[in-house]
DNA sequence: GTGAAAGCGCTAACAA
DNA sequence: TTGTTAGCGCTTTCAC
């Protein structure tokens, strides 16, 4: 007892009449309604995915593509969950779900991605962590799939984005350290192309220029996003000649081992060197000093991504007036006593 | 240019041969093959899904559910990436795709499994959070997908699982602890029904009994597997009369919040109470004293749960003789400071 | 080695 | 208000 047919036949109706029906269309007997409805209660029935998908041409799924690379997997985190459950808030409102594709770390993204689209798993797509130079966004332009990068790029020209705030919280990061008396800020962004590093090294190069500060190359760390990489960062930050009085992360996933690195040369966050952190996550919330970083609603996040990206399919953008426009995110933020002294000059 | 026949009519030869060249049929003319393949290549061709999925009754996509709860969301940090990873790695060398389904926190787990699978979007399910009673095992065992539950359960009868040996765990522990000179031990176990709780409950307990300690329940401490759960665990270990010498978690979330609570109550993990934490996560892993907990791959236990799974689906139990058994999973014990002194009686 | 055609489950257009 | 039927894209059986 499966498909519809089989409904059908118990009910000793047309399937077209119990397709009707369970579709919620009108011109059914309200009677006929409910018979069909508890039946389909009773036996468990949902309809076959790809029979619906081939016959109307749209799946009813929204993917979203993550990466497993060493990268990705380690500053996840609570971050993903978050965002995922903004994202089906929006969905369930529509029937839609969301589907999400772990792109194996042995894998090219784009072809991962071509694979997936190409197949036609889902309707539209939302991609995260892009690159400045991100050949899976001019592969979705060509295919023509609605989507959404959770990330600025250079690629694809005229695309969809929602990204975070790394130009606030870069510069605002260095007027309050300035304010504080330093004046060799480092920053520590990420070793690969991933877009953010660039808006916060941006960010970072344009507050230092309002402050009339020399811009040091020697004081931009690239740092690859895994959880033991504060060690090597404190390791370089500890063998440059005239040290940085301040670091600024553009990551999350570096404070707890950037903690345990400095201690290791004698320095320590808070009074040796000032620190801020990210974001406000799980791993950064425990530290001694606390770490001065930054806020902001994930699964809000996540809604704002679903809400722009259905506002941009033809389907859903009624509801959704006004909603397709590119978002930079803003954080709150967190003081904490990782930066919280004045540097005697 | 999308379909098969688009496929087909540009290559001026019929449908049926162009599936049966991508297919890797062998009734196909080697010359005939390499076109069909150059043009696929060429147009980006890939099977629709769904036409496939519908002729054939399988979807060549293994699903994965994970829930987006506030407790799984917590504990969650890099364990699913990792999982997911090894999981990856065996259904690629079947051209399965893992698909996850983050089951929304306001959402009831049975009703969205059931949807799901009702429409038939996965040929077989990975379900995690296991609850000591846990109406999806039913739900799966009578729709006859095959599947496999990360975590035991006294559901369903009979069933595939893959558990970690949380009853090592806590016997190993206890061992230590007592070893150590400790009698009164405490254990954190998760408020709600999820089966870790009991097993490590139920290991805790026997061995106990092996060392002719009194079972107290006052030191069975129900705590929430959130971020923030320590805080309230330390309060209470802190509030207990007579209270515990060592207090071994079931989960990996609590203890950098243990830490800081136990600090707010003037104990020192280490030195006024031993600590024993679940697993080495890169939340526990920079924590001071250094935390002593287990550690094992996260990616080899993927893998073994997507071949215990393939196992058990008959288009792939071939590959896999032997491997369709439930597995307690090992886990490398790991020393650290946390628990590293000895009572004096 | 290739073409023609049936049919997977479903929805929608049309007929009654 | 309901039944009938075409056809979504694909694989596979059967002729040839």
């Amino acid at each position: 007892m499966k498909g519809i047919k089989q409904l059908a036949r118990h009910l000793d109706i047309s399937i077209g009449t119990v397709s009707r029906a369970l579709n919620g269309k009108p011109d059914v007997n309200p009677e006929t309604r409910k018979r069909v409805l508890a039946a389909a209660e009773a036996f468990g029935y949902a309809p076959n995915q790809s029979g619906r998908s081939l016959r109307q041409g749209t799946t009813n799924a929204i993917g979203f593509m993550i990466e497993l690379s060493a990268d990705t997997n380690a500053s996840s985190d609570d971050f993903f969950m978050g965002v995922f459950d903004g994202v089906q808030t929006v969905l369930s409102r529509h029937k839609l779900d969301l589907v999400v594709f772990p792109c194996p770390a042995d894998q090219r993204p784009v072809e991962y991605l071509q694979r997936i689209v190409g197949r036609r798993l889902v309707d539209a797509m939302i991609i995260s962590a892009t690159l400045r130079n991100d050949a899976r966004i001019e592969f979705l332009k060509k295919a023509g799939i609605p989507f959404i990068a959770l990330g600025r790029s250079n690629s694809g020209g005229d695309l969809r984005w929602i990204d975070l705030d790394f130009e606030g919280v870069a510069s605002g990061s260095v007027d309050r350290l300035v304010e504080h008396g330093h004046k060799r800020i480092a920053i520590a962004i990420p070793a690969d192309d991933i877009n953010l590093g660039h808006v916060f090294h941006d960010g970072y190069r344009a507050a230092l220029e309002r402050h009339d500060i020399a811009y040091d190359p020697a004081l931009v760390y690239r740092q690859e996003r895994i959880v033991e990489g504060g060690h090597g960062l404190a390791a370089r930050i500890a063998a440059t000649d005239n040290p940085p009085t301040a670091i600024m992360l553009s990551t999350e996933v570096l404070a707890p081992s950037l903690y345990r690195g400095l201690e290791g040369h004698g320095m320590v966050p808070g009074k040796d060197i000032a620190v801020i952190g990210f974001r406000d996550n799980p791993r950064a919330r425990y530290l001694t000093p606390s770490l001065t970083c930054h806020s902001f609603s994930l699964s809000a996040l996540g809604e704002a991504v679903a809400e722009t990206l259905l506002a941009d399919m033809p389907a859903y953008a009624k509801n959704y007036p006004g909603k397709a426009t590119n978002k930079i995110w803003p954080l709150t933020f967190l003081p904490g006593e990782s930066d919280d002294f004045v540097l005697p000059h």
